[in-house]
DNA sequence: TAAATAAATTAGATAGCCCTAATTTAATTC
DNA sequence: GAATTAAATTAGGGCTATCTAATTTATTTA
């Protein structure tokens, strides 16, 4: 069986994986889990022992098949919970992932497909962010970000890159949640703001940094 | 803060004193928590160092109002978690303990009682044991076993005093549940078993160990 | 390429929670 | 009351996951 902090490693690793990195280095998972390097170090080579990634001074760490696995398995469960407390508790959706940092440890064979069942077979989590379903298939992800956008065209907000919890809060201040529209009125060559109209009625401008952390379509 | 192993600790301390016992010793609770008597002395210095429960050699040990209120607290979550499972989840009575038992450790501020709220604030858990409500007040607790019942008598299970997974798939298959009513048909003295009618229909013989092993009213 | 800097690794510690074995203290029993 | 048995405690470790400080190995940069 595995730990918890095992487990931590291996969605980290997953997450940055998913991020496109080419070589995931001790520095890199060190950064991504605000944790020492040599710690780090010590855990590679535990999760090495256990086959569940391949580590390679070269190529970096990279999950085996039944790495990936598990990873994927608690990324199920982390986000299943998510929609739980949003939809079920009524959390909003900037406090539901550190909730759900602790309820993707719970162990049972048959929790989350019975989860999935009673949520209805979510595809999404509060975020965007696409639910592996029991298969351990993923939903398309999103990957335009609003910073592409042409001036004058019209996008609907898929996903938010950055979920921490201020940004969040800040979107909800502009009434913007998944769905939303917002039509490109100006980009400002300054300083890479751009100027945006919120669906019908709000019109306000928005930071270089804001525009990189929403996905659209 | 306090770890989820000292949470564990408070909850068996809290368990054993429930029971009645006059005198809560090491011993007793190394046997109750299935751990060695010396990690137990270690504990309860460091417990009483926390000031969450007080220890005397004679007295033995018992709960502060602080240690209390985290017991109550860790009950009350592993209770309505227990309801969320059967009556959301759909599991059965004789599993949702083992998964409450890890759930009761997640902590946020308002979790119990947006719980209480989704559902319907539930008074006892599907063991039938009285949940405390978000003030600490616990519902009364049956108190009377099936061995007291008269013959000729007709009682209803309100709760079950042992609720290992043997005892609650033997009752599912007897169709005993919270509420059901039983009739006591006969005692026999010879091994103190009962002769008992379940509800209309079927009758049966339980042993003396079965009798004391469900409360009722 | 040699020097400087950065990354990876090793060495050595610590904290939490548990164990076995030995010892001390208390409670029983003869 | 002395001997025996049981309970409580102490001593000494083990394992996991973390850290800091040193060292080794790579990568940059001048
Ligand atoms: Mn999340
Ligand atoms: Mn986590
Ligand atoms: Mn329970
Ligand atoms: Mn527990």
């Amino acid at each position: 069986m595995h730990s918890l902090t095992e487990e931590n490693y291996l969605k980290a690793i997953y997450r940055l994986s998913q991020k496109g990195l080419d070589k995931i280095t001790p520095t890199a998972l060190a950064e991504e889990m605000s944790i020492n390097a040599a710690s780090v170090v010590d855990m590679i080579r535990k999760l090495s022992d256990k086959k569940l990634i391949n580590y390679d001074k070269q190529k970096g760490a990279k999950l085996t098949a039944q790495g990936n696995k598990i990873a994927l398995d608690i990324v199920r469960k982390h986000r299943l919970w998510e929609v739980f407390l949003l939809e079920k508790l009524g959390y909003s959706w900037d406090v539901v992932h550190e909730i759900a940092e602790q309820l993707e440890h719970i162990k049972h064979e048959e929790l989350a497909d019975r989860l999935d069942k009673f949520l209805g077979y979510p595809e999404y989590d509060p975020h965007g962010d696409p639910i592996p379903n029991a298969k351990g298939e993923i939903p398309s992800i999103a990957n335009t970000l609003l910073s592409e956008i042409e001036v004058g065209k019209t996008c609907q907000v898929t996903a938010v890159k950055d979920t921490s919890a201020v940004f969040l809060q800040y979107l909800e201040q502009l009434s913007i949640k998944i769905g939303t529209k917002i039509k490109v009125l100006e980009k400002i060559p300054f300083d890479a703001s751009m100027a945006v109209q919120i669906e019908k009625d709000v019109k306000t401008t928005v930071s270089k940094k804001f525009a990189e952390s929403l996905f659209v379509s």
